[in-house]
DNA sequence: AATTGACATATTGTCGGACAATGAGTCAAT
DNA sequence: ATTGACTCATTGTCCGACAATATGTCAATT
């Protein structure tokens, strides 16, 4: 084993590499502003000194990111990451990585009792009127399971709204998801009429309007553990792979 | 107002998404095992029947994602993206949406005592044994704070993992990537010697290995709010943005 | 046997130019 | 106010080319 010398690794990065960079910086620090639009493909390459192919790489790595869009399917524009954009990309890595209806369960009993608490002190007038709103549109559509699930879904996620906390609604992306939709149709079958979801929902909605924050936890615990129970009852088994 | 006949509009997605679906589904769908080689580029034109360009541009939209990576710089593979990878993503969408300290906080006493909780009943004996490797190194660079910092972070992922939940883990991604560096300084300052912070680690290490959920919770809350009360003392406010 | 050198080959990175399709703008005709 | 014809700008796609670099082979050298 004789001594060498060890020269550090020379970088050179592509130069799509180099061009996304480049742009990715111009728009996080603000020197593009979000929504303005970015010069077009050719002028972006006579810019950086490259070919028109080239720029148009260094703009499929961002595209996919979110970080660009499209304006009118014509021009590109500089737009924040939509958590929507995040939130998909988390929930198909799970997906991926086998998560299974326990997982997602657990996360959604730490964070969904904490959305509703966090929204009693949070929640303005505009975001109780979209939950009321919310709620006199499930009872309209009781019976319609595919649209129960839509409302379910968006009550929860007015929830998350109303906490007015971007990381919470991150968070929680999966659950809207995967979670809810994948064990929707076990929890239904097992809370035959959708009444027991709607009890919850407007107990919860009572209590953030009470500003009872213990309260409006107390009743998401107990919502949670009715999809729990939905689940186990389900052919489902609470610890299979969530399929997409 | 009369009456019109409405058209769902039409897709046309351009080419190299489609190729990029394609891809993707292959790899997703199992039908490319995560390690294999992909056909080279010109393989991959001649199949679509497009041209090389395009599947460049098609492969760049996949590799952001973490779907496809580099063997050796020459050669794509094809694989599972890393929590790594999505965690990054979230933290940086977060950073650009202006996350505050309390925001993330929030997510972290959601989170944190929870992943105590399951630990609990969840960890291994490996598991133990690495939370108890990283007691004995913390207590050894008690003073050196770039370490401990280090130790800390590393102590609260070695507890997430403990959990054996994926999506417990990815949902405290920016946890680790962001609230925990980035609240160290004042905190450190605040609770002067890392006695404390050592303290509430081993009375949850304790309470894992007695089995004991409960108390594991109740140490965790504490030292959330020791993070808490770090933060409202040091200079940056509680409800401002975090800085990456 | 292990290293080295020479060489052909395969694959990616980059370039330049070309054309079709489509969206946006203008202006006249109805 | 709508329509039609026209131009122009921009993106999507194609083609062909070349340089740089990894890979593989084989002989020559030590």
């Amino acid at each position: 084993m004789t001594k060498q010398v060890n020269f550090e690794k020379i970088a050179h990065q592509p130069a799509y590499r180099v061009v996304s960079e480049k742009i990715r910086n111009a728009i996080v620090s603000g020197e593009i502003k979000t929504g303005e639009l970015l010069p077009t493909e050719t002028k972006l390459a006579e810019q950086f000194g490259v070919t028109r192919s080239t720029v148009r790489e260094a703009i499929r790595l961002l595209e996919h990111g979110g970080i660009l869009g499209r304006a009118d399917r014509k021009r590109l524009v500089a737009t924040l990451p939509p958590t929507e954009t995040v939130g998909r990309s988390v929930s198909s890595a799970l997906l991926m990585h086998q998560v299974t209806y326990e997982e997602l369960w657990q996360v959604a009993m730490g964070l969904e009792p904490l959305a509703s608490k966090l929204a009693c002190t949070a929640a303005t007038r505009k975001d109780k009127l979209l939950l009321a709103a919310n709620l006199v549109h499930t009872r309209e559509i009781m019976d319609d399971h595919d649209a129960l699930l839509d409302a379910e879904i968006e009550f929860h996620n007015l929830l998350a709204e109303a906490t007015h906390n971007s990381a919470l609604l991150l968070a929680r992306a999966p659950l809207n998801e995967l979670f809810y939709p994948a064990a929707w149709g076990a929890v239904i079958r097992a809370l035959s009429p959708g009444e027991r979801i709607l009890v919850a929902h407007q107990h919860i909605y009572g209590a953030i309007c009470e500003n009872n924050p213990d309260k409006a936890e107390e009743w998401m615990k107990k919502h949670m553990l009715d999809f729990r129970r939905g689940i186990e009852m389900g052919n489902l088994g609470f610890d299979q792979p969530v399929k997409g």
